[in-house]
DNA sequence: GATGAATGAGCCTTCATTCAT
DNA sequence: AATGAATGAAGGCTCATTCAT
């Protein structure tokens, strides 16, 4: 049966599993590696501690499973991105894709910003797998066109940087935002005002007047 | 003897509480209250862990009053800034001013981030009593003069939640930027350039050609 | 199968709680809930100390739990006295079983006696829930018949004080008796000769003689 | 000058030694050795945990020396009436002095309680050199006179507990009473009673009836 | 595969004690 | 003589992990 791909009814312990997988995102996105309690992730998994241990060697590993698993997503998106064609627009459609991923997962921004305070173990390999081919897929689309003909290479940082920040920050600071303005970035209307601030932002990052304005 | 500020030598005591002070606060800015081992904190400050519990009666007092102490400058440097004229450049000086202090405290933004994402019993403390009205001035300052003619006031979040994530992520995230591109974001010229950046793209949120471009 | 009290196999988790329990009477009962240790009573009872947690929350838990076991005998003992017949040698009979009792349970005596010295939070239990019946039945029993006739009401508090140092101080008292008369109070000749010597002061506070003996 | 008792003002220091004696009293006569904190007596005390150690080696040394002045009054007590004549009513005598004695100094048969049931070190210096001699002087006064011809010597163990129990058992069981009976053990009438009614059981025990009543 | 029970190591905190002042 | 500061050694309790069932 040849490309045919089949999707085999989940075993209960593939269930298990993946319910390990999200309480124990949930639990290290607030608390990181070392602030979490095993009996924290099992309780919200609804199993019993020692059944992590069926799956996971130990509590490290479970958390390198939750980043590698938060992390592929969007490795796959890049790929995708990658095939399609390069256009003008390909930036933004980047960014608008990103802004969706995350807001469906948002612990990730979480797990990336408590393994960069902490200066935990996976740091480097976060950036290096996986930060910086996105920020480069993302500039490189963004300086695509015309635009990026007055770009300086110099500001990559910046604008890389700025757009962690904007994007992924929106995410992990959300509590603190909902605390200051009493209402919940993680609405949809946030989220696309964000976005649509970002876009404008960046183009004036990209605009001529840019290097102009001191 | 005027002139002459007196400062108290200060007790044996009260070096020590500086010195735990300052080990709580990196620790703490590291790995958060409940990541944090008090004997950690004991052994950078070079006392026996006994000792901490002369000067605070638990771990979470003594995480509030590392909060409390990094908080307070910035109070005083925005009362001082209400005390001044509220003039143009206003804004812009707050925005320096805000980043040499992050520059020089780079743990605070760190303690704050970890607070927001795991959502700790201090962050509303935080919010209203620190960031409200630092956004508030800061903002105050920078719609101040013509500039503030046509901005629009749902903006305000946005510019706010912008204003946060580039100064104080640019200190939170520095570990990761560093991996990423192999330079220190807390070198002054790094800094400097993220000034720079920041004033521009204010300067672009507050210019006529804002809304125009969608 | 009829006759046949079924007793359950008991479960390991039932030995080990058992086994807890009895260690920490036997600890508690020398030196209180404060002076005892909770590795002492996990080591008498030849588990780690982190085990005594996966039956008991805490160390003043457990406490509870040995005093309840402790009393709840006495008050079955005490049942099953009230429904018997009231008859003449009633309260003789039940200075016979409590003294047994006690014999078989020297602890209990000693956990009343710290509880009531170091003047515990489940002091006004005891006496509300355990002792106050206890003296009631006995009492009652005692000036049953026509020997109670000349019974002066006034006496009640002296009389029961009375019974209870005669009784369980005998056994909360023991080791210094020991000490001094280099013999066992625990010895069943000397609980027999001072069950009897009980009955006979008794008959002496109800006899005639005794209000006219000043 | 001769003869003349020099009764020096106390220095400070003998104030500091005294109150500190008296919180231990206090305070051991409540927790034993073991479950009495430095820290409780130093503040009952009304001094600095540290200064305990100008007066005494350590906790346990604190404890002997609180042991042995509550025992010296009792040894004096009976060296005086060891003096006096032996006549008729001598062990009634000494019975008041001994109630009198306790009742001023009601930590004292806490202290041996405590002392008994935790078999302490001090268990055997204090049966011996203590409760062994007064046992010894009321035992003897009370068979004195014609009174102890039929005096059984196999009685003297049991008449000498229920003596101990009756007296230092009062004053040890206060706590206890007052719960059951709301009325207050150490107040002059009960103690009165107590001692009538301790009295009262002796000379039973010593009449000729007491044989035949068994 | 899942769990209740068990445990060694470790965590926060307290304690008895020492020492410089 | 008295104390505030400091500390090593527990003390109660929790944690990550293992194992028998």
């Amino acid at each position: 049966m040849p490309e045919i791909k089949q999707i085999n009814t989940p075993t209960k312990a593939e269930l298990t599993r993946e319910r390990i997988l999200q309480a124990a995102e949930r639990a290290f996105a607030r608390r990181g590696l070392r602030g979490t309690r095993v009996r924290e992730i099992a309780d919200e998994a609804g199993v019993n501690g020692a059944t992590l241990y069926t799956y996971y060697p130990d509590k490290r590993r479970l958390y390198e499973a939750v980043l590698e698993r938060g992390m592929r997503p969007v490795l796959d998106l890049m790929d995708e991105f990658a095939a399609g064609r390069g256009g003008a627009e390909a930036g933004e459609h980047l960014l608008d894709a990103v802004m969706q991923h995350l807001a469906q997962h948002p612990q990730l921004p979480r797990l990336i910003y408590l393994e960069t305070i902490s200066e935990g173990s996976q740091l480097s390999h976060i950036a290096r797998r996986w930060l910086h081919p996105l920020l480069e897929q993302v500039l490189g689309a963004l300086k695509g066109g015309d635009r990026g003909a007055h770009w300086e290479e110099s500001l990559y940082p910046l604008v890389a940087t700025a757009f962690i920040q904007l994007t992924f920050g929106h995410f992990a600071l959300a509590p603190l935002m909902a605390e200051i303005f009493h209402r919940d970035p993680l609405a949809p209307e946030w989220i696309e005002q964000q976005t649509d601030f970002i876009r404008k932002l960046i183009h004036q990052m990209f605009s001529p007047d840019w290097e102009a304005n001191a």
